[in-house]
DNA sequence: TGTTGAATGTAGCAAAGGCAACACTTCACA
DNA sequence: TGTGAAGTGTTGCCTTTGCTACATTCAACA
């Protein structure tokens, strides 16, 4: 309970000069861009789902309230993620689109990873909302490698 | 490209109702604790290798100007989780320590997890620096089992 | 055609987490 | 023993992401 008691812990990794701060500053960037991530994806999907996204259903699907969401839906437009009239719904640009489709994706693949792992279904959709923002490609084709070797019959 | 070409996307998964706000609300808030953790865990890494945690070290590892570390110090001082006096560098609670440790033993986990899965080493500690504050004690406890599977030469 | 309830938008507030600029302490060493 | 550089702390500013309260618009239906 004290520093010096780390019987515990195995300790040498020795810590990296710059390294560490990048790493530390990605995480951040990422962490910022969950939100935005979060938009987009549910924006995606309440367009295939309901042939449209109103401001109120974004709101409630995020838990947060509408006035909140309209003021990200704002930044979403000001970064070309989104168009948007007043009372007129929201759309995505091409790019908003781009970003959707790229998080779905990411979004079944680190569910269904989970799920090959032996995490229980609502444990792995939690999770998965936190971690799919932070996954690399390279992490990615791992999950994906992983899901492939599982899927045929693997051996045990 | 238009909201209807859904072709590569695998459509039918339904959306719940409370349950997604419930786990968005829970995301952020997981979002929002990693800065804390982040903090804790270095600090704790700085007094047991260097025997002190200064508010410019710690800025330095983060990648953050040190008013900035001084500010959330702070907030960690106010939430019972560090000491601190002026010119003396900081400590952590108990309660520090506590988060600290499962900190520590989370991320080794997550990065030894990544490497089996074979992502090259880099990028392993770039995404558990974020999928570490994401990860539940069951999702762990699966990463766990995997690592142990993977140790013991498996079968496959 | 009015009217009224739901949806939408606006304004103002707070906390977190950044920053740069400036002021104050410490401490090593000349 | 001074003193100056490095470390520390403070201040004021900005953006993001929340909120509540209030104003406006839309649309359904009596």
């Amino acid at each position: 309970m004290t520093p010096q008691d780390n019987t515990a812990l195995p300790d040498p990794p020795p810590p990296a000069p710059d390294e560490e701060a990048a790493r530390h500053a990605s995480a951040r960037s990422a962490r910022a861009s969950a939100l935005t991530e979060d938009y987009v994806e549910i924006i995606a999907d309440l367009l295939e789902r309901e042939g449209e996204a109103r401001p109120t259903d974004i709101a409630r699907r995020l838990g947060v309230a509408h006035a909140t969401a309209i003021k990200t839906i704002a930044r979403l437009k000001r970064d070309g993620l989104a168009r948007a009239r007043p009372y007129r719904g929201v759309f995505l640009t091409d790019r908003g689109w781009d970003m959707a489709r790229k998080m779905k994706a990411r979004h079944q693949t680190v569910v269904a990873f989970l799920l090959a792992l032996g995490v229980p279904a609502d444990v792995a959709e939690v999770d998965a909302e936190g971690i799919e923002h932070h996954v690399s490609d390279a992490t990615l084709a791992a999950f994906e490698r992983f899901l492939a070797h599982a899927a045929q019959g693997d051996g045990r």
